[in-house]
DNA sequence: CCCAACTCCTGGGCGC
DNA sequence: TGCGCCCAGGAGTTGG
């Protein structure tokens, strides 16, 4: 599932393709989830930044172009339109390194938006997001706080992308169990909420290192596989050893997300 | 405002 | 070999 450290990887190739370059024509699906695509003819990208999951592309007329992966999303650059039936969008480009930019999204979980520059009044999941992992602004005491706002599991809470932005399952399963805390557990100490946020850190970070987890769909830009799912502590580990102490992960369904997590050391 | 439940999607894996 | 079923999950929507 593309989350912070593979969109982060997306978008690091992304960014020299797109800036400075001009969309003189595009085209999508009809469903309104890629029909933004058509809005941003005529403009130049200035910017690729990335918020969370989202990759937004400033634009010269005050726009920024929102590129959401969703499950199965997957962009790629090439000097002609390929034949792929789940291409949900695609933009030509002048001036750039390729002709096309194209947004191939087997499951239409993906999604584009245009938007004011700034204004995510409208996509609540940006509008309430927290703190970036990696950010000047991300702190302890309002991870905590934020945490100790809600009464739902922890793990129901990270996948909300309030208390910090960027994380999903892989990451979220990865965190807890480095950061040795139940994934149902509702409040936390605020030394267990440091150990977690410390957690995700190294948990976004390995991935980012490793080029994204590539379980099923994942590939990069250039169509490459990422290498974390050779090196997952916990995600997809179910009924398998912990590697700390050894005893059989468990799994079940929260928030109906499957969570895996150690019974022996990530206690209530 | 929060939250739970539902919805969107389809290839791949599995049982028979 | 093929059919039917179910799973995967990020986030938007809806109703309480």
């Amino acid at each position: 599932m593309p989350e912070l450290p593979e969109v982060e990887t997306v978008r690091s190739q992304i960014e020299p393709y797109l800036v400075g370059s001009t969309v003189i024509n595009a085209d999508s699906h009809p469903s309104d989830k890629f029909t933004p695509a058509l809005e941003v003819i005529g403009s130049q990208f200035q910017s690729v930044h990335r918020r969370g999951k989202f990759i937004l592309a400033a634009t010269d007329a005050g726009q920024e172009f929102i590129v959401h992966l969703g499950m199965t999303g997957k962009v790629s650059f090439s000097d002609s339109l390929t034949d792929n039936p789940y291409r949900r969008a695609w933009l030509e480009l002048d001036d750039s390194m390729a002709r096309y930019f194209e947004f191939i999204d087997v499951r239409r979980f993906g999604r584009l938006r245009l938007v004011e520059a700034g204004d995510y009044s409208k996509i609540a999941t940006l509008k309430t997001m927290g703190p970036e992992p990696f950010g000047s602004e991300v702190n302890v005491e309002d991870f905590w706080a934020a945490l100790k706002k809600s009464s739902r599991a922890i793990k129901t809470q990270l996948l909300s992308q309030r208390p910090i932005a960027g994380v999903g399952n892989i990451y979220a399963d990865e965190a807890l169990w480095m950061a040795k805390i139940n994934p149902t557990a509702k409040t936390i100490s605020k030394q267990r909420a440091k150990d977690l946020l410390e957690a995700i850190q190294v948990a976004l970070q390995k991935g980012i290192d490793n080029g994204g987890t590539t379980l099923r769909d994942y590939r990069n830009a250039f169509d490459a596989e990422g290498q974390n799912q050779h090196e997952l502590l916990a995600y997809g580990r179910a009924g398998e050893p912990c590697l700390r102490c050894g005893k059989a992960l468990s799994s079940k369904v929260i928030d109906a997300r499957t969570t895996t997590w150690c019974s022996n050391c990530q206690r209530r």
